[in-house]
RNA sequence: CGGGGUGUAGCUCAGCCUGGCUAGAGCGCGUGGUUUGGGACCACGAAGUCGCAGGUUCAAAUCCUGUCACCCCGACCA
């Protein structure tokens, strides 16, 4: 097999595709826009899945779930939204088919009174709801959760990154003060923080959104952002704080302490599969997928190897007896409490070469391969995945420690992982003190562009007067945005360097996904 | 929605301009054999409504009309 991954030097884009279809993580469907997420794939998800809904559960969270249809009337109720959903929205409009002439049909006497969308998003019919379970403020705050499939009718999508449906979590919670809702905003961007710099590996800048690029009826956006190996950003999860706009909008109120009617406060945070085209875009490389091993379908293959039976038996009984020693070490936090997973590959008659490109397409932590020689001395060899070729090998490993050798290594690959997509991501962060520096950081002219190295963007941190305009301006201009305002970033005053203005402090200008 | 492109075997594609025997190749797949510590090789074999619907013709993958789908580039976006 000499499917070949395109290097990431020669076309950057098409290195993505390859790396999602080799590593068997999607494919795009017949259906425009929508994507079949493989096996590979879902398993990445299911990881996610399990580590954020234990952080939520562990911040008082529960989870629910809401319908997927939402009547069209109440979308129009929080203007905002309704603008900015509004030409993106999958409308229902008729419940029967009917055949004709052998024909399927839509049957035109079927028509719905009301029109349903299909939810992008679940404010609207999740607030409508909460107007009835919301009387007293003992009835607050409300932390409900949901796992659910949105559609946004995107023109051009791209694996994980923008589909037409996807899946993700929305939480939406119900507040009695402004203080606790915004805490509650703060409290999950840092939860979507830790979740990617803990398990994804995935350094983030967190911060606000500017007014521009917050959520359509938000007060304000909290996100993280990650650096793509491009030096591209992608948004990977935001958080937003509501005030009391969907309250307003679907008369929620509630009874205070003083025995007076209040609006509730409202937040609703985010993430999705987009996470994993995120996780792609951090770690992988020219060899294929790498998967940091806290969100590693299969932690660890071992290949015995052999030329005939007699050579065969014994590496597979030792690679049998180092599986079995692997999924019986004691359970812990780091693994999620679950044991590791582990896969004896005994495919002898492909070579080694194949059996090991194969799994490495696939981005599996640590191969072990148990051959002959090693039979002999009673050692194995161990290779990793972020350290492809001879340098990841470690040779001689004796089996009977080899379990634990094999545990701290996958530990030693999920620290290594983030320390090297931080550097990576700090080397390519600058700041542009003039707008000169700022043209030649954001060229635009295409045969500039063709002569650029394919990780040549940076995150570019630069003073900017506050205003929509010159946000619109620097976007039309450079085709570059503000990321986000970062809260651990420099917060000094200056000027902007766009228009001379006072700036309140620097923000972060990329290109974004 | 505008511009461009492509639909032929599971995948990538040739054949189409200039219509004509049984529609081809590589990869993959199956069987047998030789191999095996970084993507092996030989032999044999299975596999195709030529996107779909009309039309022209003695004859259509090939020409004409219509239609559908997907991809790429633009405007919009998590």
């Amino acid at each position: 097999m000499a499917e070949v991954i395109t290097p990431r030097a020669v076309d950057y884009p098409q290195w993505y595709l390859d790396v999602v279809k080799q590593a068997g993580l999607a494919d795009n469907s017949e259906v425009r826009g929508c994507m079949v997420i493989r096996p590979n794939g879902y398993a990445i998800w299911e990881k996610m899945q399990r580590a954020l809904d234990r952080l939520f559960k562990e911040t008082g969270h529960v989870n629910a779930y809401f319908p997927l249809f939402i009547p069209l009337s109440y979308l129009a109720r929080e203007e905002e939204m309704a603008e900015g959903f509004a030409k993106e929205c999958a409308v229902v409009t008729h419940y029967r088919l009917k055949a004709e002439q052998g024909r399927l049909m839509v049957d035109p006497q079927a028509e719905l009174e009301e029109p349903l969308i299909v939810r992008p998003t679940s404010e609207t019919i999740i607030w409508n709801t909460y107007k009835k379970w919301v009387q007293s403020y003992r009835d607050l705050p409300l932390l409900i959760n949901q796992w659910a499939n949105v559609v946004r009718w995107e023109m051009r999508t791209r694996l994980f990154l923008r589909t037409a449906e996807f899946l993700w979590q929305e939480g939406h919670t119900a507040h009695a003060t402004q203080q606790e809702a915004e805490e509650e905003a703060h409290r999950m961007v840092r939860v979507y923080q830790q979740f990617a710099e803990e398990y994804m590996a995935m350094p983030v800048l967190v911060g606000p959104k500017t007014e521009g690029q917050k959520f359509p009826g938000a007060v304000y956006t909290l996100c993280i952002e990650a650096m793509m190996q491009d030096g591209k950003a992608l948004q990977a999860g935001t958080s937003h704080f509501l005030g009391q706009n969907f309250a307003k909008a679907f008369d929620v109120t509630f009874t205070n302490e003083r025995n007076q009617q209040e609006y509730a406060w409202a937040t609703s945070w985010g993430v999705s599969t987009r996470l994993i085209g995120g996780l792609i875009m951090t770690h992988s490389d020219d060899n294929g997928l790498v998967v940091p091993p806290r969100l590693a379908p299969l932690h660890v293959v071992i290949c015995p190897l052999g030329r005939n039976d007699d050579e065969r038996r014994p590496c597979r009984e030792a690679a049998e007896r180092l599986a079995r020693a692997l999924r019986e070490r004691p359970r812990d936090p780091f693994f999620g409490y679950e044991p590791l997973n582990v896969h004896i590959d005994t495919l002898f008659d492909k070579q080694i070469g194949f059996r090991a490109a194969e799994y490495e397409v696939r981005g599996v932590p640590v191969r072990v391969e148990i051959g002959p020689k090693d039979i002999a001395q009673g050692t194995c060899v161990l290779a990793r995945r972020d350290q492809p070729g001879k340098e990841g090998k470690q040779f001689g490993v004796p089996l009977e420690n080899a379990a634990e050798r094999i545990d701290a290594l996958l530990r030693d690959i999920q620290r290594s992982l983030f320390e090297r997509a931080r550097r990576y991501r700090d080397n390519r962060t600058v700041t542009a003190r003039n707008l000169d520096e700022f043209r030649d950081l954001f060229p635009v002219r295409k045969d500039d562009n063709e002569e650029l190295p394919w990780d040549a963007l940076k995150f570019v941190y630069a003073h900017w007067d506050g205003t929509r305009e010159t946000e619109e301006w620097v976007q039309k201009e450079f085709k570059a945005t503000i990321r986000c305002l970062p809260f651990d970033g420099p917060q000094e005053p200056g000027t902007c360097i766009f228009t001379g203005k006072p700036s309140a402090r620097p923000v972060v200008f990329a290109r974004a996904y």
